[in-house]
DNA sequence: TAGATTGTTAATCGATTAACAATC
DNA sequence: TAGATTGTTAATCGATTAACAATC
């Protein structure tokens, strides 16, 4: 279990490491060697070994990977195993999304609180959650635990409420808002910029076209 | 315009680059040079200055760049100058908070038609627009241009959809869906993986939680 | 002109792939 | 045992950073 230096890109392919080991498991299969594994997943064998062997050696030689046994490890790694606390900030559309995926909870990710300034949706029930009034924030979180924050609000709010949670004591938000949160240090990020995408996926689309039509004249 | 080798981390930076020139438009700063941008952005101004070179030399020796005309082409490389329709297959909550989101369209993307198996959903307005029956999908796709599918479904229906849309000309895929979509050469994606990134926060958390305890005693 | 800052080449760093001895 | 496959070291590849001549 030597971590001290797991890389960002290993951190963000473990998960679909998992994702590929729960289908195996669905399907029976028992053990993988790395090669098998490479070859669903499009990767090299050598990565797979690479990247698992940062987290200690799950294999046997001659053998290969224990599907359940690795399932379960990386599980484990991912922090899966243990009840994470989440509080959502913003009832709009996407937080109602979030707040609906149950599949989360499965994981052990329970929404336990979802806050909003909009007097509209305070007081609405989203996914059971009856949704606060964010003036209210500090006083849960003076008598709640939460171990992350989930921001689907407008850029400018958010930068906002981001600070206010920091000084709550909140150490990792999943952030939707449009825009870079200054946080301190022992404060972990993950952010997922949608427009961002999107605009990839346009620039990657018009690549494309021109190649299609490179080689189609 | 040189794009013969653009790496997939610049083309994951371009939209980043977009923003802050669109806040420092919004400021009303005229110019900036890689140094200034960079301690804006937290990256090296030499990572700025090279990435830019991808596209062309946009900026002056002893100025920097002009910030509306650096915005202007960094959207035209990504293909916001021009309008992209999106047909949407999937209308629940994810589906539906995409839908709503109007800044999309400030960019050109533009959702035209919105698709459901779901015999509660079909015939519902979405953001102005009615959900059609996803069998409808092939007649839809044969009198209507589409440059982009965004897919929000459950991942076995995701696998199946895709190939369809494939079979239809679709040559690019907002993928939502938990999977890896299996799609030919020509056909781009842009996967967004919610609970992947969700769980990578989570390992994140741990790992921090952890550095805290051990600092901590 | 002198100062500033680019575009670009070269150096460094990190991540991926290849190779193979160890071993089940 | 022979065959398979790991864990790990070494080689390669690509991306980031540093440096600086060119030049506005």
């Amino acid at each position: 279990m030597n971590d001290i230096s797991v890389s960002k890109e290993v951190i963000r392919r473990l998960p679909r490491y998992y994702r590929y080991l729960e289908e195996l498991k669905g399907e029976g299969v028992t053990r993988i060697s790395s090669r098998e594994l490479s070859d669903r997943m499009r990767v090299t064998d050598s990565q797979i070994r690479q990247d698992l062997n940062c987290f200690g050696g799950f294999g046997r030689t001659g053998y290969g990977y224990n599907v359940e046994e690795l399932y379960e490890e990386i599980g484990k790694i991912l922090g899966l195993d243990r009840i994470k606390h989440i509080i959502l900030i913003g009832a709009g559309h996407l937080g109602q999304a979030l707040a609906n995926y149950t599949n989360y909870r499965r994981r052990g990710f329970c929404i336990e609180a979802i806050f909003d300034r909009d007097p509209e949706k305070i007081g609405m029930k989203v996914y059971g959650i009856e949704v606060q009034d964010i003036a209210g924030l500090e006083a849960y979180l003076s008598t709640h635990e939460a171990d992350i924050a989930t921001i689907t609000i407008p850029k400018e709010e958010a930068r906002i409420v981001a600070k206010r949670l920091v000084s709550c004591g909140i150490k990792a938000i999943w952030n939707f808002a449009h825009t870079d949160l200054e946080l301190p240090e022992d404060v972990v990020v993950e952010n997922v910029h949608l427009s961002e995408s999107l605009m990839s996926l346009s620039y990657k689309a018009k690549e494309q076209r021109k190649k299609r039509e490179e080689s189609g004249q």
